[in-house]
DNA sequence: CATGAATGAGGGTTCATTCAT
DNA sequence: AATGAATGAACCCTCATTCAT
């Protein structure tokens, strides 16, 4: 039954998220699948390897970043505006799994290219190359990336009054001057 | 004895810093502290409540920002360019402490006032009100310490090659247009 | 399929041989067998009864007397010579198997029938009495099969060295003095 | 308590004698010695430890042949029925021991100085060396030990029924001619 | 005939914490 | 004040075996 591993991964994002990798216990994650616990170990190694898969799977749905492919050919601040506020909107509407993913990277219970530096950071990068490459603009994308980033983190780690946005303009000046 | 309490909570902090909350075990405390185990549960009510206190503790001997209570005299720049260096400095010199503060706060074993909201971005927003105030400046500080605190956080979390400071001015002209 | 079944004695015998039988699991033996775990079960009631049967083949194959058959003619010493070391023989390359039945036997995993008292020590018995029986010698037969026995035991037990076999005439003399 | 751990290895000899080590359970040992299975991993590392633990100290009680120390003035004969006479008798008393040292000898479950090798035979090797050398005889030693050693591995292995006492005499010349 | 899917029962081990001295 | 001794509760994981196809 193919059902059955979505039920589990189900599960195994729920309490992940809610509890982290180390308070979620396999138990848990069975009962909210109505599977037996033994189950989770036919389909994944242990628990560590289901925690894997889950977050591979999850971010790869959520961070994914395809339908911007076409941004970069926009002028440097209709980009870097669109840019932001995607990603914005994106951590916005998935702060725990943005959360899981930063506690989870400084306890090092990640694998590299899940840890944020990978997952999010390295995409801005990415992004960002494209649109200087693509304009023929030097551009010191390492800082601005990590400003980016840092913008990103504190939006989930302080109380989030989505206040931000609102002077946009004003940041993306700055990130077009570094 | 004085001396037992001191030991366990160099202990203690030695093992929280390196494993965090879940991960540090009693036993291990104690162990480095050269204390019964059962010691720990005479001076502390449990686990929790020895993490408590020793978090904070070293966070007010860390993060203590008095030295720094004259600097809002200075002009808008100045002000802002040691205030942020003078954080950029102390959380690079303890980053096992801020990495900790994070990550304890996303999962919540720490209370609210050890919290990264309470520890960092409260403090900036202080320093920064009191500038603001002294030269009587309107300034919408709350963006101001996030954009800040968002700094200091892509500097623990992202890997660290110390880029930022280099660009520093820019980034301060920001936040005096915001 | 004939073949199936074929693969999974093979597989258990292996595994059997290797690791014993508490410490084999059906997984392994499926595996090596490149069957489904369940299979074993459509074959076999349990792994205790594909143990029996795994074993009941192998020993009947290995310890095979029959081509010893005419030898109860020759006189004592030509007789017990070849019987040991024939014997010894067998046992020196099958001594997995040899050790198996020790441990198994002494753990009570395997039916009477196939416990080292009966699959060598009988064996002996038998063949020395039909010796005796044709000779019309008095012997004390039980004796001469359990002094044979202690030494095949202690061939696989104690570290090999092959040694015994050099001083095999002093050794069978007391067999016929006893 | 002094008691609690005394408790333990009465109780965990009583079920490693009984089951063996795979099939002793610590829950099964924690009952029976009526302290909490936690208790067990107190005092001993693991079930591993705790096993070889027991296993040392009444090896060590049981097979101690320190009595026999002065044996080795007698003349040969003597001394090789007083030493056989001996062992079959404690192995006797000691059936359910000397058959786990057996079984777990094979199984791989003890360490080198507690396999059978080590704990029967080495000391067969030594007493003999005692023997011969003081007398200034020439002996294979190696020989010898085995040939006992496999005496009194056929006496546990084999059916009991103490006849081999009655021909020691046949027995004993063939190990002075070898 | 063979198997993919699922599981009940239990095993060793760890952890924070209490009891008694 | 400090500790040695002991533990309840839980956790991850394994294994032989059954169910349904």
């Amino acid at each position: 039954m193919k059902q059955t591993e979505a039920r589990i991964i189900k599960g195994a994002l729920e309490v992940f998220l809610d509890k982290g990798f180390l308070q979620a216990t396999t138990q848990e994650i069975a009962k909210k699948a109505e599977v037996a616990e033994v189950t989770l170990f036919r389909k994944f190694k242990n628990k560590q390897s289901l925690f894997e898969f889950t977050i591979t799977h999850i971010i790869a749905d959520t961070f994914d970043a395809s339908h911007m492919a076409e941004i970069y050919k926009q002028d440097e601040h209709s980009f870097l505006k669109t840019l932001i506020t995607n990603r914005l909107e994106v951590i916005n509407e998935h702060q725990a799994l943005f959360k899981l993913i930063i506690a989870e990277s400084i306890r090092e219970h990640l694998p590299k290219d899940l840890q944020f530096t990978e997952v999010i950071y390295s995409q801005l990068k990415t992004l960002l190359e494209h649109h200087y490459i693509y304009h023929h603009k030097e551009a010191n994308i390492e800082i601005k990336a990590r400003l980016i980033a840092g913008f990103l983190l504190s939006e989930v780690i302080l109380p989030s009054k989505n206040p931000v946005l609102n002077h946009l303009t004003h940041y993306i000046k700055v990130l077009t001057t570094i």
